[in-house]
DNA sequence: GTTAGGG
DNA sequence: CCCTAAC
């Protein structure tokens, strides 16, 4: 029942398109072996126990499924039970819809298996069972048959299992065991094998990463179940292949983890490369202890660690997210990371919806009323990670950021019945099957984003955006509309948006700054970044994030990237004004003369802006993207960046110059108004 | 702190 | 937009 692959990667976001991979006999089975521990002989001692106690109970349908060749390897079947195809709503709505999709993705005796997994788990009579039971009561424990085909084509039946500590070392000991059919009969395969073959195939092909055994009544579904239709993963052509690699400590099989949380994720070339530069940057200012193979172990999120430097993601995460390719050129990079941070948003209001209560029935009489006693609400398990050296403060301040994200997009309930969700809003009770005489123990509730879901048909692997991970960057962006390089922004500036400056800041801007410039942050604030539907004063911009911390515009201690923030064409004008007049190479004079009141541009920003102009300019318009500069701009790009090449004098009488700018941009700003 | 240039 | 080196 490699029923689906889980696709989403927490932060890192990017889902990884299938990729056919080599038959497991061929594969490499990973260092795993090597680091066989305490826990992990835990963990195949129950693995085996529950393992044995499965097969009583369910030799016969297993055995029967297998015969009849039932079971294939395959990603998400998109069906539901009833085997109907899941038009596009329903199979957007499953992103968020742990249950139901659970149910649809797995093929029935999984689920009966599970069940008797679950049902026997407490029952495991052996006396040799009680100290593992009672060592791991804290875990998670997962266990999941699944099945995979050989190299011959046979299915084979495999159980795989984990136990994640929760305890602060964060080991993660998996393992499994292979259910052979023989002659009609199962057997599991002995330790030794299960010491060799590990769940890494279960976690890679994503199966039912969170059937928890669970004594007690509440639900815990899987956090994430999203039926990624293929065609839309085609479009990831930059796979980094799924699951792990064997060619390292960082497979995922039972060595042990440092002490960092460690969502395997492949590594990349590129990833390694960001992972020393910022060891020899700034970065290892932050953290010194940190060394690189603590770092490759750790090597998750390699990109969400580059942007973050701090990390926030729930545990259900199966599997890293590829990273994202970005050099596909010089000017994708931007537009690449963009996207990657929009899916690291949803992503993270994906994962962290999940939440299972428990659920009483309080029922004695005909009373037709059903009454629910909720003991709680399970929060998802948010992981943070931050840097040792970090305060104790900030960390308060991430946890804070991880919670009000979660909260901050709104939250809405699910209902689970029996593992399935109960969709329809308008059913009775009764009708869905909740009553007094029904079996409440198996009803589950869950918390969820409250926004739905954006349709499929959008052609964005971007789902609706709201619940940020970080508070200053991806908070403010719409939830509906992803974030673009596109030219909502300014050119023209029309809304008098600029009544909304205090007097003061009217009064100041309005003489120094340049004719554009104000204008131009309001909209650009307001608009190209969906910051807010009303537009607003730009110094109020940054303090409009919905999660409360890290308002100031200054990145927090733990310096995220800044917000991309496209030129608009009246601010190149600027840029090109100033350049021509002062020349390059004076960015210093550049900014205080033409973009002092832009806060956001800074001189090095500008330069930059320039480079890339002088780029644009020299290429062929059908290869430029994002807003469109006019040729005429280009072409006096081209003109003064050739000129002042050439006239090294950079020092024509810059105070002045400068003077002239401001008096100039002031001059046109008052006839402009 | 600025500038220049690679990434 | 980030990062560094060089100044």
């Amino acid at each position: 029942m490699v029923s689906k692959k889980r696709l989403d990667y927490g932060f890192n976001g990017y889902r990884a398109p299938i990729i056919p991979r080599a038959p497991r006999s061929i594969r490499k089975r990973g260092p795993h072996k090597n680091s066989v521990e305490d826990s992990k002989l835990c963990a195949f001692e129950l693995l085996a126990a529950v393992a044995g106690k499965l097969l009583e109970e369910s030799e016969s349908s297993v055995s029967s499924n297998v015969a009849e060749g039932k079971v294939q390897l395959g990603v998400c079947q998109d069906k539901n039970e009833k085997g109907q195809p899941i038009d596009d709503k329903t199979l957007n709505s499953e992103s968020f819809d742990h249950g139901s999709c659970a149910e649809s993705a797995f093929v029935p005796e999984t689920s009966i298996q599970e069940h008797n997994l679950l049902s026997n788990f407490k029952g495991l009579p052996q006396a040799e069972n009680v100290p593992v039971l009672e060592q791991i009561s804290d875990s998670d424990i997962k266990l999941e048959i699944f099945d995979v085909k050989n190299a011959d084509g046979n299915t084979i039946h495999k159980l795989g299992g984990s136990i994640c500590d929760g305890d602060s070392s964060n080991r993660k000991v998996e393992c499994g065991s292979e259910i052979h059919s023989e002659d009609d009969k199962i057997q599991i395969g002995d330790l030794s094998k299960a010491n060799t073959f590990t769940v890494k195939e279960a976690i890679e092909e994503c199966v039912n990463t969170n059937v928890l055994i669970n004594s007690e009544s509440s639900v815990h579904l899987p956090l994430y179940r999203d039926p990624i239709p293929s065609a839309l993963l085609q479009k990831h052509w930059n796979n980094v292949k799924l699951g792990i690699r064997d060619d390292d400590d960082n497979s995922f099989g039972c060595n042990k983890s440092s002490t960092k949380i460690r969502p395997v994720r492949p590594k990349s070339r590129i990833g390694h490369r960001r992972i020393r530069k910022m060891l020899t940057s700034k970065y290892r200012k932050v953290a010194p202890k940190l060394k690189d193979c603590e770092l490759y172990n750790t090597s998750e999120g390699v990109k969400s660690f580059y942007r973050n430097r701090k990390r926030i993601y729930t545990r259900e995460r199966c599997q890293p997210a590829p990273i994202k390719k970005r050099k596909l050129s010089g000017h994708r990079f931007a537009a690449a990371y963009q996207e990657t941070s929009s899916d690291a948003i949803s992503n993270l209001s994906e994962k962290a919806t999940g939440a299972a209560a428990t659920v009483k029935s309080h029922q004695k009489t005909k009373d037709p009323h059903v009454k629910f006693s909720i003991k709680s609400f399970k929060v998802p398990e948010l992981y943070i990670e931050v840097p040792e050296t970090a305060s104790v403060g900030s960390l308060k301040r991430t946890v804070m950021e991880a919670v009000t994200a979660i909260l901050g997009g709104g939250i809405r309930v699910g209902v689970v019945l029996q593992g399935k969700k109960v969709r329809d809003d308008n059913r009775s009770l009764q009708q869905a099957g909740i009553s007094p005489s029904s079996n409440l123990e198996t009803l589950g509730f869950t918390l969820e984003p409250s926004f739905t879901n954006v349709t499929p048909s959008m052609s964005t692997k971007k789902p609706p955006l709201i619940l940020p991970c970080d508070a200053d960057e991806q908070i403010p962006r719409s939830p509906t509309t992803p974030m673009i390089d596109s030219g909502i922004s300014n050119a023209s500036g029309d809304p008098p948006l600029v009544t909304k400056f205090d007097d003061d800041d009217v009064d100041n801007n309005e003489i120094i700054s340049s004719p554009q410039t104000p204008t131009n942050e309001l909209i650009d604030g307001a608009v190209s970044d969906s910051k807010a539907l009303v537009p607003v004063p730009p110094m109020n911009v940054d303090g409009l994030a919905v999660v409360p911390v890290n308002s100031k515009p200054k990145r927090s201690e733990l310096s995220q990237r800044r917000i991309r923030r496209p030129f608009s064409v009246a601010e190149v004008e600027a840029l090109v004004a100033a350049v021509e007049k002062l020349g390059t190479g004076r960015w210093r004079d550049v900014k205080v003369g033409a973009f002092e009141n832009a806060d956001h541009r800074t001189y090095v920003d500008l330069k930059d802006k320039w480079k890339t102009l002088v780029h644009t300019a020299s290429i062929a318009p059908q290869q430029r993207r994002g807003e469109p500069v006019p040729q005429e701009l280009l072409n006096r790009v081209l003109s003064a960046h050739t000129y002042w090449s050439q006239n090294q004098s950079k020092q024509q009488g810059k105070h002045n110059m400068i003077e002239a700018l401001k008096i100039e941009n002031a001059r046109e700003e008052i006839v402009g108004a």
